[in-house]
Order: C-alpha cells, then sequence, then structure tokens
DNA sequence: TATGAATGAGGCTTCATTCAT
DNA sequence: TATGAATGAAGCCTCATTCAT
C-alpha cells in the first residue's frame, strides 16, 4: 500500500502533490487528498514537509530540475544545430504531451505563492542557460534572448497541446518541425 | 470616493479586482479587500457579481477583449509588415511593462476554474486570429502556426520584464526589435 | 399589477406572506421574495410592518381570527350537538383540506419566535373557549378538556391529510364522523 | 468537559443540540454556540455531522426513536386496557412535562426541512402503529384512527403543559385520567 | 516514525433593514 | 407614499496545522 522507506514516501507524495496540483491547481488540492491518495496519514506529510506551499515548492523545483538535467543528458550525446535544437523542441512539447492528462498550471505563476515564482525564476534562469550555452556552441549570438525565444515559441505551442484533444504524435512532430525552421530561418 | 452611476461601480470594482487579483492571486485576495478598497461595503459587489469566481473570470474577459480590440485598433491605421510585427510586439509588451507594479497572473491558466481556462482559449483564439490575419495579408504562409509563434516570443519576455526590477524602456524597445528581427528572417 | 389602496396593499402582503411563510417556513422566506410577488418594493413593506417578525405575526394573528370568527359563525345558526360537533371538526379539517398545497407549518410552534408563541397561545385560547361555550351549552361538563380534546383529535388528523396525497373529500367526511363519534361515546 | 470517545462526543453533542435547538428553535441556535456549549470546538461537529441540518435531523430521529423504544417497552410489562392506556397517556404527557424547561419545537414540522418533515412521518407512523396494535390487542376497533386520536388528544394538553407555568404533577395525572376516561366513554 | 482526531482562524455569502431620491 | 441600491452584521463551513498517543 504505502512506500515505507523514506525516499519512497517522499517519492509518493511527490508523485501525487505532482497530480493533484495539476490537476487542480493549488488551494483546490487539500493536503487530506494528498495524504489519502498517497496512502498515509495526513500528520506525516508534515513530517517531510513543514507546509502545504514547502511541499508544492519542492515539488515544483524537483520537476524543474528534472526536466533541464534530462534536457542536459540529451544535448550532450548529440551535435549539430538543427538536431539540437529539434532535441530542445521535441522536450519541451512531449512534456506536456505526456502529461497532458493531468497537467494545467505547471511551469506558469501560480494563483499564490512568492516561493513559486522564486522556483519558476531559476527553472527558466537554469532552462535558458542551458539552451543558451548550446545556441553559443552553435555559433548564435545574442544566446541569452535567442534561448529565451525559442523557448516562448516552444511554450505557446502547449496551448495547442492542452486545448485541442484530438492534437496527436503527428501534430506535435510537425510543430518541432515548424519551430525549429521558423527559429533558423524566420518567417519568410 | 466610491462611484454613483450602476457603470462607474462596476469600473470601481473591475479596477480594484483587477489590482488585487493580479497582485496577490485569485485566492489570496478577499472579496472583503476589493469591496473596502473600491470604497463600497462587501454586499454591494454581490448586486453586481453573484460569487467570487464570477468577480474574477468577468474582469479577466473585459481585459482580454480589450486587449484584443485595443491591438485591432493600432493595426487598423498601419501598413508594412515591419511596422506591423513592431505594433504587436510593443502592445504585447508595452502591456506588461505598464502593468509591471501589480501583474502577475494575466493570461495564465490560474488556479482555479474552468471558466478562466474558457476564457483564456478564447482570448488565444482572438488574439492569434488577430495576428495571424495581419500575417496573411503580409504574405506568410502558415499563418495562424506563425502568429501563435511570435506571441510565443513576446510572452516569455514577459518573464525579463517581471523578475528583472531594473527592466527599461530602452530595453523594452531591444526586445522589439530583437522579436520582429528573429521573427522574419531567424537567429542567423 | 400592485394594490393601490393602503388595505388592499396590506392584503397583498398578508396573502403572499401566508403562501410563502406557509410553504417555506419563517427563515428561507425572504422579504424581497414577499415583496416581489406582491408588486412591490422591498421597502415598501417596511411602511406597513415594522420588521419581518411583525409581519409573520401579524399575518398568523389574522389568519387565527379569521379561522375562530368563522367558527362562531358557523355555529350561531346551528343547533343539536351533533351537528355543531360536526361543524367545528369540519372547519377544522378542512381548514388544512383546502390549503394543503401550501400549509406546512401554521398553527405549530415555529422554528422561532417568542411573538408566534403568544399568539398561538391566543389562538388556542380563543378557539378553545368558542367550543367550551359550545359543549356547555349542549351541557357537557369539564367543557375546556373537553374542548381542548376534541380540538387535539381532530388536529392529529392533520397529518392524515397533508402527508397522504390521495386523501379525498371522502377521506374527511369519514374523518368528522369518526371524531365526533369517539368524542361522544368513546372508543367502544 | 468534553466526552472523550467517540460514542460520547457524538452523545455530547446531541445533548447540546438537543437543549438549544428546542429552545431556540433551529435558525437561532447557532453551531458555535453548540461547539461550545459541548465543550469542542467548532470544527469538530462537522467530524461527525456534515452540516448543521444534518445534525438537527439526526438528533431528532433519535429523540423520537427512543420516545418509541420507551413506549414499547413499558407497554411490554402490562396488560389491562385502562392501565395501558393510562401508560401511553402519562408517557406521552410525561415526555414534554420533563422537557418542559427546553422544549418548544420538537415534535412539530419546523420552519426548514424536507428531512425533518421525513423523520417526523415516520415517527408518527412507528407511534401510531404501537399504540394501534395495543389497542388491537384490547379489541378496539379501527384502531389506527383510535390511536391517532388518543395520540392527538395527549397532544393538545402538550399546550397546557408548555405554556402554564404552574402546571403541577397533579394536574398531569388529572389529564392523564381524563383523556383515557374521554377516550374509552365519551364525553358524556 | 506514524497517526488522525481535534482545532479555530478566516472567508464567502446572505438578507433584513435603511435612506436618499 | 414608494423605491431599490446599498449596507454590514452574522453564520456556516473549510482545511492547514498540531499533538497526544
Amino acid at each position: 500500500m504505502s512506500a515505507s522507506t523514506h525516499n519512497e514516501k517522499i517519492e509518493a507524495i511527490f508523485a501525487v502533490a505532482f497530480r493533484l496540483f495539476g490537476t487542480r491547481g493549488f488551494s483546490e488540492t487539500k493536503m487530506s487528498d494528498i495524504a489519502e491518495e498517497a496512502g498515509i496519514a495526513k500528520g506525516t506529510i508534515y513530517l517531510y514537509f513543514s507546509s502545504k506551499e514547502e511541499l508544492f515548492t519542492a515539488m515544483t523545483k524537483r520537476e524543474f530540475t528534472r526536466f533541464v538535467e534530462q534536457l542536459i543528458d540529451m544535448l550532450m550525446n548529440t551535435t549539430g544545430f538543427q538536431e539540437r535544437l529539434e532535441i530542445v523542441a521535441r522536450h519541451h512539447l512531449s512534456y506536456y504531451f505526456k502529461l497532458k492528462q493531468y497537467t494545467r498550471t505547471f511551469f506558469h505563476a501560480q494563483d499564490n505563492d512568492r516561493f513559486l515564482m522564486e522556483a519558476l525564476r531559476t527553472f527558466m534562469f537554469n532552462y535558458t542557460r542551458e539552451v543558451a550555452m548550446m545556441l553559443e556552441q552553435c555559433g548564435v549570438e545574442h544566446a541569452e534572448l535567442h534561448a529565451k525565444s525559442f523557448i516562448g515559441i516552444l511554450d505557446v505551442f502547449k496551448m495547442d497541446i492542452l486545448f485541442d484533444n484530438s492534437f496527436s504524435i503527428e501534430d506535435l512532430e510537425q510543430r518541432i518541425a515548424f519551430a525549429v525552421k521558423l527559429f533558423r530561418f524566420g518567417c519568410q
């Protein structure tokens, strides 16, 4: 039923928190629901996280960190501008695609929370830095602004993924190709 | 302090709601605060809006609508691809710049509601459509995808504006120029 | 639409109040509903009744008074013990029968209200007195206790009327006959 | 002050609720008052009852059930028509007499709810059934109508008990004797 | 460590009543 | 007299957090 070791328990809490915060949002998610779905008692969560906000922030930070680390791994094994751009694009869009069923608010400023804003800032900083480094290696000037822009292009397609119920893998690949092409050569 | 006519009162409520929801987020904004700052009684809000959620949604919808209408106006009086792109970019970024002091959550999926998600969807649809129409008139293919992408590039710079306390008018203009150039000619 | 003279207006208010208080009960009936259904403004009610409680009490008192006055009229034109008992019984039960569709709480201690309790007391006093006087004229001893008992027998049948959806005029007449017979000769 | 076990706590809540709802009525009784007088926190009540209405209904149902069960017990150990009628009468009237200080609304349709009406219906059904069974055993015809009538006679005396501050034990016994005699032999 | 019953601050909302017109 | 927009006191209920076991 419930996870037994310290880490397993934290993982279980994170997993449920991710799902519930993602689907319902911060305020509408109850600590008691998280506890119940994680198979532990309400009080137990407080052994690991001092408050609801801390749990939310910790979970979000971990998610952000993972996201960037995975990106770094993938970029490490690749050369070629086009390929690398595609990797960034695919990683970004796949994230939303995979989690579509229960993602709604992640990577977005929440209803609340100075803490999350800080986490989001750090995330953007790290994410941008990695993409910028990659761009720099590939000889692109104004790497940071370009990195942000590329991320922006990708992020806006999140709307399509989340709102369009018939959005398919093929659509995803099409968006990737489109984003990379636009980024490299402009709209003309 | 308080406005007298029906519409003035609604405007007053909207104005305060916009500011408070924007700075504090939905859950952390109290109806009593809105009432107090609007110079009316708590109960009075309920003469115009049936619930906190309805007020929030109505206010957001109005904001979205205004944003798009203003854009339409400005595009109407302009020709030239470069100029029009600059107008879109400036409108988008200026919005955040002007409201920097109390904007945080707008144009973002909230912690709550189905209603706002629907409003956001409509907004994105309208905003994208206007930009896409303009692009089409200027001979750009895949106008919709391009429109979204351009919006994405602009929207990501919102982060810079909101997070960077020293962000200046000059920075703003630089971002505008950068976004337009990238969009037109790519990163190279 | 709305009644124009002073008395017509009061009558209109009474009529609506009777219906709404009767169907919904005191707390669940809003002054605004009464005003609306009476075709007048909320504030207007306060020109005639100083509070919700006063309206309720006044309306109830009037209803009680009417009930007893009608009974007095009918008894006045009759002689004969059996006939008179039947008149009381028919008057009592017909009242509930006629108002079945919107009677629920009348003649009963309310959820609230010292005022109504007082009105109810007066009503029971007057109602009992009239029945007792009649019994006395007919030579019945312990007229007051007997009067109350007879009223009690009748009042319990109210349950049948209110709860039994198929309760008919024939059932009503049967109850009348039964009540009178029991009262006169006992259960044997 | 506060009870410790689950059941003790519920009993404590019931006891206070019975007293307060009985004296003040439903609407005028505050959940916070019940909590305070029960020596627990407001929120604790909601661990056992999902709403004020539910508490009220549950308490009333329990009271009804008890009333009938006690009657059944007492009838079980008695034979003789006269004695049994006296038992019913004494049980009914003693109930009001004992609880005089804080009974006002029980056994009466409340200002509110469908729920209570249903409970009242069930109560009347069960109460009537027990009395009717007893009457049948004693050879009385039309047992149900007779049972209701007897209950009605008794119930009307509730008024005397509640309204007459000098109502004594002797008065009570007199009413019992009167009710039984009337019921058996009629008014003559 | 783990539990979950208990807490109680706090917010949304209702609605009787007022009063300027 | 009549209106109805405005008021604001008051109460139900939620839920993050605590703590005795």
